[in-house]
DNA sequence: TTAAAACCTAGTATTCCGATAGGGTAATGG
DNA sequence: CCATTACCCTATCGGAATACTAGGTTTTAA
């Protein structure tokens, strides 16, 4: 299940490509907009800031913008920022592998088996979206 | 991420299904090979058999078995029994429908556009995966 | 200088997960 | 019949994660 985090995450994302480029949007426009929380919005806009997707202006008259075109940020990158994992199990997760305790042999396991396949066809379509798709 | 309990499920379906065609199984067989807890297990195992998945017989020399073949349990419904909904968001599900407070118009939402996509792949992936493709 | 805006820290209510515990019930073999 | 075996049910509980909330700090433009 999505958590709202990403879910609101990706809404503002979107918001903030549809406006004209270099604009700024402050949280509070966002937040009335597309019906979220306003502190939950911020720490969520902080998030993404902090990982390069978003960039910020304090002060009267700031507020975030892209740091990229849209049509250069992949779903993907926002997602693996706001929601971690794309795999549904550790043990298939290209950046945040772990071992199973149970398990003595991965090559041998059937969920190890399936969830590849999942993550591979959920890569395949994030990679070939982009925020600019989502506009 | 996919819950131990749906975890567990597919690797005891797939311990049953591996097994001669009929043979009983115990959960202490499966608790064992598998290094999940017993009591953990059972509860599992009841909601398979529950949902029409296992059939179960009680006594001496009693245990689960699978009631159909392996080739005609899709993952599709062992994922639906034991983790619930496929899609990631409610709004984009098939089984569990639910509309999205927020949200004023689902066409619109970027969210949900992309979500579509995610959870078709993914139910493309888990139909053509049966319990057999796995053992 | 002052208002507006992002920034930061902390806390909290709620929910869910994974597991545990303990007993109850039913069926089988001898 | 009766003890064993194994399924069935309820209840609880700690810990982690979610989804916020509160309140103050810093920066900036006018």
């Amino acid at each position: 299940m999505l958590s709202k985090k990403t879910k609101y995450g990706i809404k503002a994302l979107t918001f903030i490509a549809r406006q004209e480029k270099g604009t700024m949007v402050q949280i509070a426009t966002i937040s009335e907009n597309e019906n979220i929380s306003h502190k939950f919005l911020e720490s969520i806009l902080l998030t993404l800031r902090k990982s390069g997707i978003l960039g910020a202006k304090k002060g009267k008259g700031g507020g975030y913008y892209l740091l990229k075109p849209s049509n250069e940020i992949k779903m993907t990158e926002v997602i693996r920022t706001l929601e971690g994992p794309i795999a549904m199990v550790p043990c298939v997760s290209l950046n945040y592998y772990e071992k199973c305790d149970d398990c003595p042999d991965e090559e041998a396991c059937s969920v190890h088996k399936l969830m590849i396949q999942v993550r591979d066809n959920t890569l395949q379509v994030l990679r070939n979206n982009t925020l600019a798709d989502l506009v």
